[in-house]
DNA sequence: GAAATACATCAACCTATTTTGATCAAACCA
DNA sequence: TGGTTTGATCAAAATAGGTTGATGTATTTC
């Protein structure tokens, strides 16, 4: 479960998660709401262990949920994850934003 | 020069550039003003090409803006590029708010 | 119970990223 | 000019991450 404040490393795992092409396909079809493994394997038309390794990336970072149905097991989006980020990099930036000035050199 | 609207691509490379421990370091550093790559060698504790590397990616990256002085380079942070990520993710979750409800499987 | 379906996981392979130790060019100094 | 310093770049080695096809497990259906 993400917490409002992102350790280090959950933060790196968020950004890892996020920096990959077919992980923000993901993303976006599950912006549509929650769907099954087998459905998204046809709609992203991707080979179901390639689909599931990185589902559990991104489930790994706390970006997506799921939960078992019978035979299907559903993922959704957890958005919470993504604020959190937010929050982190809003931090990260304040830290940045009045940087001494530059050398006189 | 980061835009105030990131391509995809734009933001996978932001994404992956933060999610460096050591990238995230030379960050932290460079919040307390510009800095020569020879400080930042000596401050950091890393060798003058395994730097220069990692430099270059935040560089590319558009977090980093650097300028030549003499035999000097000192590179400095680009809060700019921070918020321009924040606003890309705040983007991708309005897009995630609002998912359809669960099956009711 | 036997066959089928959904999905996770594993091992082998492949690709991308990072590290290391040179080497090189430019700027400076003696 | 010759030596020194700064920092970029390159090639080779090391490591991390992703893909593929196979196998395994649970659940369902017949």
């Amino acid at each position: 479960m993400i917490q409002d404040t992102l350790s280090t490393d959950q933060s790196r795992q968020l950004l890892k998660a996020l920096a990959d092409p077919i992980r923000l396909e993901v993303i976006h079809a599950l912006a549509e709401g929650e769907r099954c493994v087998c459905d998204l394997t046809s709609d992203l038309n991707l080979a179901q262990s390639r689909l599931s390794f990185h589902l559990r990336v991104l489930r790994d970072a706390g970006l997506l949920a799921d939960r078992q149905r019978g035979r299907w097991t559903y993922y959704r989006l957890q958005p919470e994850a993504i604020a959190a980020l937010e929050q982190w990099l809003a931090t990260l930036r304040s830290r940045c934003s009045n940087p001494a000035p530059p050398c006189a050199n």
